[in-house]
DNA sequence: GATTTTGTTAACCATATAGTTAACTATTCG
DNA sequence: CGAATAGTTAACTATATGGTTAACAAAATC
């Protein structure tokens, strides 16, 4: 039972890069979303990744290089995850449903994508142009939905002519604003738009929406 | 001649409070529609107006109280450009496709509408909860936009069962996606989303979307 | 075990920032 | 006219802010 040279689980080291970088990038991605890239305070990223400001510097160069690789990774994750839908092995009709549902369920899960998205465009999104990796992860999501479009109208149940980049956008947009603005569609028209049965209604209105409008009538 | 009290064009003040305050006013609403809540400058919004800095707290107490006040106003512009839609004057099919025109005109000509909004909502609507002036004004619309649903439904060319704040939410949400991350949308799919041909189609999809949507099949 | 490299720290710095003080003057009112 | 009021100014303040310096120590390398 020496405490030395063991074999024993977590050899706990107490300086560790990766878990230093990641610990601030974390910390940064969640001061980001809360308040925006003006809004986000240095001095408070350090806190709430519980080490010295210094390593933010040390690691990730200044606040805009920061946020840079927080944006990027962000996309890196929901591409990731729309890579999984696998929609090329659906029904053409259940393809768009699944596409429909899953947006829906990722911005909802994920909050602070949505309000990190409104920074970098507020940014007119020179944090995505300015990096290598964003440019070159174009998703390939545009393509596939493309071939969903184009089997369902060979097989009879789709329309023609629907631009898969117009119906992408129409399917995020869709999800995108009932939650990113929420807190005023609430206000103004005095609906609490989150509570559960909210929410189901307006999954259910918006696959009504897109179904309808790729279906043949 | 005399150049005292007279009758001619203007007296030309070298005072005066009302153009004051709204050259305070517009600076702000640029700026904080350029720069976000978090990242505006009180010294840039002095500057911009071309006047001294102390003014704004004389006009506008502080500055969560003048974004407050940017944002009333912009909720108070829309809802007047709204009313003047006449929409139940209209044939219930015409009118949906107005709302639908006009809800992307007026974002697309009112650019700043949808940053302000951004940052209210990253703010969670505070600002909209404490004026008293933004609760009061709740928008008609929805109860307008409920009577031209049962119209349709009941003359037999709508279908039934819409909900109005649905198709509201939907109409702006599929303008407002494309327009407000109409940068990162550029970005990542390598498109010029704010081409005149690209904007045309966008318009003719949304209104092939939402009028395919209330129409009876 | 000594040396080099990598990770971490506290203290520091120049400047930016929201907001204030107090003097001053154009305009209004009696 | 003279006094009161409302609008404007320059200078100022306390603190927050992004970023840096330089010393130091745990790991890795030799």
């Amino acid at each position: 039972m020496t405490k030395s040279t063991e074999t024993t689980p977590a050899k706990e080291r107490q300086r560790d890069a990766d878990r230093s970088q990641g610990a601030i990038f974390s910390a940064a991605r969640d001061e980001f979303a809360e308040h925006g890239l003006g809004g986000a305070r240095m001095d408070r990223i350090a806190e709430r990744a519980g080490l010295n400001k210094r390593l933010i510097y040390y690691y990730f160069e200044d606040k805009e290089k920061l946020f840079q690789a927080v944006l990027e990774q962000a996309y890196l994750h929901i591409r990731e995850e729309e890579r999984k839908l696998n929609l090329l092995e659906l029904e053409p009709a259940t393809a768009i449903r699944r596409l429909v549902e899953f947006t829906w369920v990722y911005y909802l899960e994920n909050p602070q994508f949505l309000t990190l998205l409104n920074s970098a465009n507020l940014h007119k999104a020179r944090h995505l142009q300015e990096s290598q990796r964003a440019r070159e992860m174009n998703s390939p999501l545009i393509a596939t939905l493309g071939e969903v479009l184009e089997r369902g109208r060979r097989e009879g149940s789709f329309r023609g002519g629907v631009d898969p980049l117009q119906l992408y956008v129409s399917i995020a947009g869709l999800s995108y604003f009932y939650l990113s603005n929420n807190h005023t569609l609430s206000s103004i028209f005095a609906r609490d738009l989150m509570a559960p049965k909210a929410r189901n209604e307006r999954l259910s209105h918006m696959c009504d929406m897109v179904l309808g409008y790729v279906l043949r009538s």
